[in-house]
RNA sequence: GGGUUCGUAGCUCAGCCAGGUAGAGUACCGGACUUUUAAUCCGGCUGUCCGGGGUCCGAAUCCCCGCGAACCCGCCA
């Protein structure tokens, strides 16, 4: 699949660049060979993402479908027609109170978060609230998905051929299952937990035994172990039919028999579930005679400080907040960029990655050169996939990211013309436009909530504020000041106050920084009306 | 116990997956700007690429062995 001639000494090997030089590509060249000697139709070829549905979905949750549609662009690049379902794990039982949630769900422990009142009052249900924040996510980045929700899949017996097939080598399963990952319970249990037709409980329904020509599965509602706590069942005795009654395969064996009932080709997934994806990939291929999906395994996103990002921890970077500072196609670069290794990603991440995909616009609009083809190529590649295969024609309008927190830090009242005008005088841009009226409200979002001065304690003795006083009354008349930087020096100096030191204080009264702007024209920019209020407060 | 990832400038990290001159931000020094401050811009400086072996004309990059750090699994979905 490459060809590497050597030219000669010291001359670089050619390689056969793969579609657009990404991973992305590799990625799905892979796939289409495996599926090749698979024998398969690649008429349409199907790539999943699953959906948790019982905490609030972060950017990591995100990663998996935003990849996922990467492979779909590749495969259609390469001309096959693809198709990403995005499925909804949302008969899922809520084992956990999400951090900030209200206390009364407690009461729906271990029920389908279908099943559960939405708390945010918007939403039909619990379930639906959170999957629809995943796809609300997705919808702002332009990707397109086949919504499926586990509660119908079920509800209409989607998997009713694969569950039967699982369900009667449930033995056999059960061992292999404690063979690959030393996980024995199945090997007493049915991989299989119904919903309790009384008390509407995933979990504490115990499932122990199938009637193969009936399609049903018998239960009691006893009890179960969630994390420490033991949770007691009704003690419903109960009979499901799994053709339409509610009721899930264990994870172990659930994506397997979702593979071969929607015929999935693809499926990223992350390394918490490698030894659920061990598993299913054996059940798909020994139990099902269903191929399984090519895979690729990815990182789990942290936090800044090497912590897991958990949706019930408080430390959760959502698509929606994220969209707050920056773009769609900053979120879609740090997706797309590479999927190995672990990242730590945090909201501090923005400004680079803004003004990383300003640079691949540079490179792919050829305004920067790279030595390297290869290079050249894979980065203007990532910008297209950025781009979701559909780039602009021509190049936005950019400022540089931090340039703009700056000034936005300084600029609070008015801020998009303001720093708009600062922009021109600094010949930064030549006009003002949407796209850099939407960057300033982006950056200066990012300063208010990021960026936010620490209150400055300043001392003063009373030469300073002798000298500050003469300030303000320079600066309250009506004439703008001819030559205010050297006022300020001038007064400094007059009242026996060292310049740097005066200079210093001023800074800290209205930057609350040690250092900033020359001073003279900055106050003239602010208003110096508005910086003698200022000032006066520490008088 | 099993598995995965990471280790590169004082600091934070990119580059590694498809080998070809060691990179960015920050910090520091200097300049644009006759007195103070320097946001911004320009220029400069910064290396045992964790250690050791191997493959190769060539290794930060690929392979093996160590050392160190973190994460996941061994509840459950």
């Amino acid at each position: 699949m490459r060809s590497l001639h050597v030219k000669g000494i010291g001359i670089m090997e050619e390689q056969k660049i793969i579609g657009r030089g990404t991973w992305i590509d590799k990625l799905a060249d892979e796939l289409l060979q495996r599926e090749k000697s698979l024998g398969r139709s690649t008429d349409i070829i199907r790539v999943e993402s699953g959906l948790g549905a019982s905490g609030i979905p972060h950017i990591g949750s995100l990663g998996d479908a935003v990849r996922a549609y990467g492979i779909k662009m590749a495969l259609e690049n390469m001309g096959y027609r693809s198709e990403l379902v995005a499925y909804s794990d949302d008969l899922d039982g809520l084992r956990k109170i999400p951090e900030g949630l209200p206390d009364w769900l407690k009461d729906h422990i271990a029920k389908p978060v279908s099943f559960i009142p939405d708390p945010f009052g918007c939403h039909d249900s619990y379930g639906l609230h959170m999957s629809s924040l995943l796809l609300d996510g997705l919808d702002k980045l332009g990707i397109k998905y086949k919504f499926q929700r586990g509660v119908d899949t079920y509800r209409n017996g989607l998997l009713k051929d694969q569950m039967h097939t699982i369900l009667t080598n449930s033995k056999k399963i059960g061992e292999k299952i404690a063979e690959l990952v030393g996980q024995e319970k199945y090997q007493e249990a049915l991989p299989y937990f119904p919903v309790c037709a009384n008390c509407g409980r995933l979990y504490t329904a115990v499932a122990y035994e199938y009637l193969p020509d009936e399609k049903k599965i018998k239960y009691k509602c006893s009890s179960t172990t969630i994390g420490s706590k033991v949770l007691d069942g009704c003690g419903h005795d109960g009979v499901a039919d799994i053709t339409k009654d509610l009721g899930k395969l264990a994870w172990k064996v659930e994506f397997a028999a979702r593979w071969q009932a929607f015929d999935i080709r693809f499926e990223a997934y992350g390394k918490d579930i490698m030894d659920s994806v061990k598993v299913n990939d054996w059940v798909a291929d020994e139990i099902l005679g269903f191929h399984h999906p090519t895979h690729v395994k990815y990182e789990m996103f942290l936090d800044k400080g090497g912590k897991k990002i958990s949706k019930s921890l408080g430390n959760v970077v959502t698509s929606q907040a994220w969209l707050r500072y920056g773009t769609p196609k900053s979120i879609l670069l740090l997706l797309y960029k590479r999927i190995t290794g672990t990242r730590e990603v945090g909201f501090e991440d923005i400004p680079a990655l803004m003004d990383e995909y300003h640079e691949l616009e540079n490179i792919y609009f050829g305004k920067i050169k790279l030595d390297n083809e290869a290079k050249t190529v894979k980065t203007k590649g990532l910008y297209e996939y950025v781009n979701l295969l559909n780039p602009p024609k021509g190049q936005a309008p950019y400022v540089n990211y931090r340039l703009l927190v700056q000034l936005c830090k300084i600029f609070r009242e008015d801020r998009v013309s303001k720093v708009a005008k600062k922009l021109v005088e600094y010949r930064t841009i030549s006009e003002s436009s949407a796209e850099i009226d939407q960057l300033i409200i982006l950056a200066g979002n990012y300063a208010d909530d990021f960026d936010k001065p620490a209150k400055v304690e300043v001392h003063l003795d009373d030469a300073t504020k002798k000298a500050l006083s003469e300030l303000v009354n320079i600066l309250s008349v009506d004439s703008e000041p001819a030559d205010l930087q050297n006022d300020i020096y001038q007064i400094a100096k007059n009242n026996g106050v060292q310049p740097k030191d005066f200079f210093k204080i001023l800074y800290q009264i209205i930057l609350a920084a040690e250092r900033g702007p020359k001073l003279g024209p900055f106050i003239l920019d602010i208003g110096r009306k508005k910086a003698a209020a200022v000032i006066s407060e520490h008088l």
